[in-house]
DNA sequence: GGTTGCTATGCAACGAGGTGCATAGCAGGA
DNA sequence: TCCTGCTATGCACCTCGTTGCATAGCAACC
């Protein structure tokens, strides 16, 4: 179960509240692993009976308190064991696909309107990453190429980018896919 | 929940016992959608109660008596229903984004074997879906392209490959990203 | 002044998914 | 001869994930 440790991961990054989290799982992280709010509170409360986060009240002036939590040591251990540990290559469901092979025996046109639909959110998709790329990553620093100049190597910002380019070259992948399906589909129409 | 209807498209390619299903879902279907033998079963169990199946006892020899399902009219009419209702674009689990992300906090290098154990599945993967789709689908007719004398189209067939595919597409990003992010992870190695 | 919406946390219940284990006959190898 | 492994079905249990609902104060809008 991973959820623990996408949890951790994040308070990493940066501490902050359960609210804070679900809404970090909405934006970011929930591109490459979702969770409600409901979980996450659950497992911050377990990982607190463990000791695995620490937890602080803050108070603030308008709105509820929140209990801004951040990670033990206890927790970073629990997360090297983790990283140390082999994982399964993760177990796939693609309702998608399952539509696609079930149309066959229903009215494979029918499925065009759904299918334009993921394509659309797979672009919007993109046009985001593609977004956030620009905004936190930039442009490279050019002349010459990286060099020792352009000062130490930050593993947290390399690696943040690299799991996005992941993210690009998926939605990419979708998109081209995406229209394949859509072309095999229309020969069906047209063949009516 | 869609293995219901996995499970109805798969009885519809072919009708079959649960034990057949549970290993049709360990090859080809698994690569889009796992599910183990108990979850199978469970579903038929209630499938059958509800009349979206039916059964029928297969005596064999040497070997215990199987149970074959097939689909009753109120499953066909299920499936129908599930292909018009809209799904949600599903949501998403990379254990090795979360690890990527996390080996920020730990020893980045560490993570190349994990990394290049997950390029040989895909690269595996990608073996297995090409072998699959040279068997099964072949050489294109050539000569001229697609025209009516190639017989009508067969649905079952366009689509099933169509999906195949995506499987293919899919494979191919991810060698090439899980490329990147050993580049990506090289460079701290080094920079050590 | 009432409604809607946001921040913030949480309970209760249900459904889906996964692990371990059990049964049971037959085949094949050590 | 024993052990392993395959076909075939199933129970019991536990965890994970989702939905609905509840509370509660403040801000903004109509």
């Amino acid at each position: 179960m991973a959820l623990d440790h996408a949890i951790l991961v994040s308070l990493l990054e940066k501490p902050g509240s359960g609210y804070e989290l679900a809404r970090r799982f909405e934006r970011s992280i929930g591109y490459f692993w979702t969770a409600t709010h409901q979980q996450i509170y659950r497992v911050l409360k377990r990982m607190e009976g463990d000791g695995w986060v620490d937890v602080r009240d803050v108070p603030q002036h308008g709105r509820p308190d929140k209990k801004e939590y951040s990670v033990a040591d206890a927790g970073r251990a629990a997360l090297s064991a983790w990283l140390a540990a082999p994982i399964e290559p993760e177990s796939v469901r693609h309702d998608l696909a399952v539509k696609i092979r079930g149309a066959a025996f229903d009215d494979p046109a029918a499925l065009v309107g759904e299918v334009e639909r993921h394509r659309q959110v797979h672009t919007d998709r993109l046009a985001h990453y593609l977004a956030g790329e620009a905004r936190d990553f930039g442009e490279p620093p050019a002349e010459g190429g990286p060099s020792a100049a352009d000062g130490p190597l930050d593993a947290e910002r390399e690696l943040q980018h690299v799991v996005l380019r992941g993210g690009i070259a998926y939605e990419r992948m979708m998109i081209v896919w995406l229209d394949d399906v859509l072309a095999t589909l229309g020969r069906f129409e047209t063949a009516r």
